[in-house]
DNA sequence: GCCCATGTATAAGTTATTTAGGCATCACTT
DNA sequence: AAGTGATGCCTAAATAACTTATACATGGGC
């Protein structure tokens, strides 16, 4: 139905998962930070958002522990385990191979 | 949850309409066409697939007739309408700036 | 004292898929 | 003549991810 998504369903969690990879975050600095990196093409909302680290947590991929952030206010900060990079690089193949895919398939003739 | 996925949510209309706009071509072709120009990396199924069609063709995006394929048997040919071929224009746009903007996040440094 | 940005969170509803079936015809083999 | 596999259409139940809406709390600036 052609939604004006703000997101390709599926890849939320490639997309937390790499920008954790980086350095630990918030969960409101990951969402931000995804915004900044696409030219704000890419927003997370926080429906979206939370869900996604909840999820990522129960899968052991990521891990949180409250923290003072810069500007002096705790916040859930979440960093990645070892097998969430394992995961990161499987979710990335994944998302190489099938966006090729259709890279193949969109430039028919 | 990094499902095992044949698909990427979201693009498979972009897939069907990409396809039709070469040729007219019946459900089963249009899957099978799809596998080939993948690599078998995408992979339509037959729940996916039908249910796909008919909401592209209530949207108006193509149309379809009872046509005899080459092996001599009865099909729903579908073919593309000129609201079709915008819709696929759009499709295509924002599967261009999506998996860009995901390319930028994934490169992240 | 009030408002905005920051920060976390859940609930209801929508949607596209997966998985699992059902049905019919044709060509080919046994 | 019966069975099997490929072709071809279809639907239903369940699942997962997201959108939209809402709630609540704190800190800084006015």
């Amino acid at each position: 139905m052609s939604r004006p998504s703000d997101l390709i369903q599926g890849t939320l969690d490639l997309l937390i998962l790499k920008t954790i990879s980086i350095e630990p975050k918030h969960g409101w600095a990951i969402a931000k930070r995804i915004g900044q990196v696409s030219d704000d093409v890419l927003q997370v909302t926080q429906g979206a958002l939370y869900p996604a680290l909840h999820r990522l947590e129960q899968q052991g991929w990521i891990s949180s522990k409250w923290m003072k952030t810069e500007t002096g206010r705790e916040a859930k900060f979440y960093s990645m385990t070892r097998a969430g990079k394992q995961q990161l690089e499987k979710e990335l193949a994944d998302w190489q191979r099938l966006s090729h895919a259709i890279g193949l398939v969109v430039q028919m003739v």
